[in-house]
DNA sequence: CTCGATGCAAAAGATTTGCACCCGA
DNA sequence: TCGGGTGCAAATCTTTTGCATCGAG
C-alpha cells in the first residue's frame, strides 16, 4: 500500500495494484487489510451512503474528514477537539477511547460543475 | 415505530415487532425504512465495526451519538459546533450539508463489570 | 375493482472463510 | 521440510428487488 492520500475502498485497491500484481485478489486485499487495521496500521472508515468501507492509512496527526457528497472526494481536516472530549468524558462517565467527525458537503468543483 | 430512545438495526426492529405484527417480515421493514429516510423521518447511522446499519427516528433537537464500544448502547450527546462549521465551510470553499460526530467509548457500567 | 403495501424468494453486493497449494527460509 | 501467504470457490450477512397476492377504500 502506497502513501495515497485519500482513503479507498478494497476494490479500488484492488483495481490500482492489478497491473503489478495480476494475481493478487480481492479476498487477500481484505484480509491484509484486517491484519493491519488489527495492528493499527490502516483505519476503516463508514462513508454516509456508500456500502463499501473505505481505508485509510494511519498517519502521525489526528485528523478528521470532509467529504463531497457529490464526487466522493475525501480530504483531512484538523481536529477542532481541544478538551471537549476531556468534559464530555467526565460528564458521561465514560471511558472516551474514540472519535469521529465527518462533514458531508459540496466541493468547489463540483459546485461549479453543477451551474 | 415507537418513540424510541436508542437507534435500532432493522432486526431489532423486526425482533420487537414480531409479537404484534408476526407477518411483518424484515424486507418490508427495511422498505420502509428506506421510505422514512428519503422523508426525512428516520436517519441512517453506520457504527464502526459494526456490520449492520442502525436507525433512528429524527428529533427536533440535532445531535450526535456516544456510544459503549462494550455494551453497544448509544446515548445522544449535543452537538458542541457554534460557528466551526461556517468558518470550515469558508476555509475549503465547501456547501458543508452535513455533519455527523461519534464519539466511542467505555460506558460507566462496563467500567465497573469489566473489574 | 384498483392501488398500494406486504410476503416471499431470489438476487445483489460486500466481506469472510475453509481448504489446497505454492514459495521462500 | 515447514509455515505463512495466497488463490479459489463457496459461504455468510446485510440489504434490495421482482413478482404475486392481499386487503382497504
Amino acid at each position: 500500500m502506497s502513501a495515497e492520500d485519500m482513503p479507498l475502498s478494497a476494490k479500488e485497491i484492488y483495481y490500482k495494484i492489478k497491473d503489478n500484481n495480476p494475481h493478487l485478489k480481492l479476498s487477500t486485499i481484505y484480509r491484509n487489510l484486517n491484519v493491519f487495521e488489527k495492528n493499527n496500521i490502516v483505519r476503516k472508515l463508514n462513508i454516509n451512503n456508500v456500502t463499501e468501507s473505505y481505508f485509510e492509512l494511519i498517519k502521525e496527526n489526528h485528523h478528521h474528514h470532509l467529504i463531497c457528497i457529490s464526487c466522493g472526494h475525501i480530504q483531512d481536516i484538523e481536529c477542532p477537539f481541544d478538551d471537549y472530549l476531556d468534559k464530555l468524558e467526565k460528564k458521561n462517565n465514560y471511558e472516551v477511547t474514540d472519535h469521529r467527525l465527518t462533514v458531508y458537503g459540496i466541493c468547489h468543483q463540483c459546485k461549479k460543475d453543477d451551474k
